[in-house]
DNA sequence: CGCTGGATTTAGAATTATTCCAAATCTTGA
DNA sequence: TCAAGATTTGGAATAATTCTAAATCCAGCG
């Protein structure tokens, strides 16, 4: 369960997807690739746009598509937000994750190793992974807020 | 940060969304009671499907207004789902959810005691609040795939 | 006790995010 | 090379939530 992610990340896009019981496309590596050359977390649209860089006609139904392949393959992980569009996070290394409650951004957050399951479940139930997550202020919004305060 | 629940969960509903800088209603009064009756994580659709069995009047907008207003007092938590409709816990102890990733259920999950903050955060992030939640199969659908991996 | 301003409720419209659909195209394996 | 099935596309449809404007309610004030 815990990190197979470096060997999982030489693995040839292909075989991921073959694997996962889907094809190899122009798209879904295309898709992957835009995903992969920036670390932040990007909703739908925003990769929408990104992709239509390198490949004009790509459509936003076939980005939906792609990114639902890759997460199903195990290529890049969604992440649950409280509002507003899903995002994507191509990190796979074990992380957690910041949620900004002001400005909404979502930064990765190094986990300390070797914690082991946070939890033992009841009986019956599997757990696959875990998140873990903080919410609070980021550093911008932070410094905004105590400006506030102090004007105010 | 940790638990002040007890306290909480005592002071006067009133009091809580005053201090929010909420005005009493019967509305919120209402949504309230109907989502701590039951421990569950239900949607706001069906909050206000249980809450129109009251207060028939009662319209979706305010469900919404109302589950803000809670949730911004800390009465009620939001919990955030990967796909579909946000959904609200009344249940303000400290603990984990499990995310059924088959038919979407939510579980509440106790956390082992005195954890403590699970990771630090780098300089200039204020953390509110962590969330823990696991994902898997939850024990009928864990059953139910079982059975069809058997019959294949 | 009646007014006034601001908060709240309401119903419905609008918006946002995502999924569905059908036709055209592409891929894979025989 | 062909056929079957997967994928892409653009647009329509759906789901979830937010917005809007008018009506109502409430607290504080004179």
């Amino acid at each position: 369960m815990r990190s197979a992610s470096r060997k999982q990340d030489q693995e040839p896009l292909t075989q991921r997807l073959t694997d996962g019981g889907f094809r190899f496309t122009p798209q879904r590596e295309h898709v992957y690739t835009v995903l992969t050359e920036r670390r932040d977390h990007p909703t739908a649209e925003e990769v929408f746009i990104r992709a239509k860089k390198g490949m004009p006609e790509i459509s936003l139904a076939t980005v939906y598509n792609c990114l639902d392949a890759l997460v199903k393959c195990g290529l890049v992980k969604q992440v649950a937000v409280q509002r507003g569009a899903a995002r994507f996070c191509p990190n796979m290394e074990e992380h957690g994750h910041f949620y900004c409650d002001v400005c909404g951004s979502v930064f990765d957050m190094e986990l300390p190793a070797g914690q082991g399951a946070p939890v033992t479940m009841p009986k019956g139930f599997t757990v696959d992974h875990y998140e873990i997550a903080a919410h609070g202020f980021c550093p911008d919004c932070g410094a905004r807020k105590k400006n506030v305060e102090t004007i105010s």
